[in-house]
DNA sequence: GTTTTAGTCCACATGTTTGGTGGGGTAAAC
DNA sequence: GTTTACCCCACCAAACATGTGGACTAAAAC
C-alpha cells in the first residue's frame, strides 16, 4: 500500500499540476485545499523539491511550483520517490536491487512471478504522468 | 515490498508443494533447508492452516502439509493472507476495500491509475499457483 | 498409562517505520 | 528592518515487523 505521505505528495502534484504556470503557490493553500497537515506537508514539499520534481520561491508572492511540465513527470518516479521500491522483492528492483538471502534468483519461481508482477506495475506507472492525477473532463 | 513474514511462508509453501503427497513434514525440517527462523515458521504455518491452506498432524510422524493440490492455490490468495491488501490504495481494493478520506473516488485520478495498476498485478498473480514457486526444469 | 514427539497458543521484547509536531533560522519582498 | 514564507532540525507517540520463550495439548509408541 502506498504510505499517507505518499498519499499526500499525489494531492499536492494534482493541486500543482492545476495551477500550472500559474505562479508559486503557498504551502498553506495546498494543506488547506487538500486537507493535508501543514508540517507534514512541508517536510514532503521540500522532498520534492531536492529531488528536482519541484522549485520554491520565498517571501512575499512566494510558493512552490513544478519545475518541469506535469506531461513529463511519470507516476513511477514519485513512488519510487517519496514511498520507495516498486517491485515486491529486492531481488526484482530496478531501482533499488538488493541480493536476496539464502535464494538462488536462477532457481526462484517466486522471483519469477514477481518480476512479471514488477513489468506488469511498471507498465502502467511509467506511462502514466502527473495529468493523469486531475479527474478527466 | 513483500515482509519478510510473507517470503518466508513462500519458501514453505514451495518446500511443501515439493513434497506434496509425500506426508506430513516436520516444522523443523523446513526451518532448517530454507533457513527460516523456527519459532517465527511456527507462527506463519499456524496461520496457514487456519486459513485452510495447509493441515497438520501432532505427533510422530506428524508435521504440516499442503491441504489442496498446489496448483489451485493462487499465489494472490497468499499475499492476500500474509502480506495484507495487493492495491496500492484502500478505495481500489477487491478484498481490504476502505473509503478515503477526503476523497471523490469518481473525481480522483490516482484512483484511475491504482486500479488499473491492480488489475495489472492481480491478472500475474491471480494466474500463478504454488506450482510456479518451484524451478522450471 | 507414561514417555516421547510435535504441533498449539500466548505473551513479551526489540527495532524500525510511519505519521506527525514544535521551534528557530534564512532569504526575499516591501 | 519588518513581514512573509520556505528551510531545517529535533523530537515524539503509535503501529508494525521480526522475532523469542515457555507452557500446554494431542497423538503415537512403548
Amino acid at each position: 500500500m502506498l504510505s499517507k505521505k505518499s498519499q499526500y505528495a499525489f494531492k499536492a502534484l494534482a493541486y500543482l499540476t492545476e495551477k500550472y504556470n500559474q505562479g508559486p503557490v503557498l504551502i498553506s493553500e495546498i494543506s488547506s485545499k487538500k486537507k493535508v497537515p501543514l508540517k507534514f506537508l512541508e517536510n514532503i514539499l521540500l522532498e520534492l523539491k531536492k529531488a528536482d520534481i519541484l522549485d520554491s520561491k520565498k517571501g512575499k508572492g512566494g510558493g512552490y511550483y513544478l519545475k518541469k511540465d506535469p506531461a513529463q513527470v511519470r507516476v513511477a518516479t514519485i513512488v519510487r520517490l517519496v514511498n520507495g521500491p516498486i517491485a515486491m522483492l529486492p531481488c526484482v528492483s530496478l531501482n533499488f536491487y538488493h541480493r536476496c538471502d539464502n535464494c538462488d534468483e536462477t532457481a526462484c519461481g517466486l522471483h519469477d512471478i514477481m518480476k512479471q508482477v514488477r513489468d506488469a506495475t511498471l507498465n502502467v506507472m511509467e506511462t502514466k504522468t502527473l495529468v493523469d492525477l486531475l479527474p478527466m473532463k
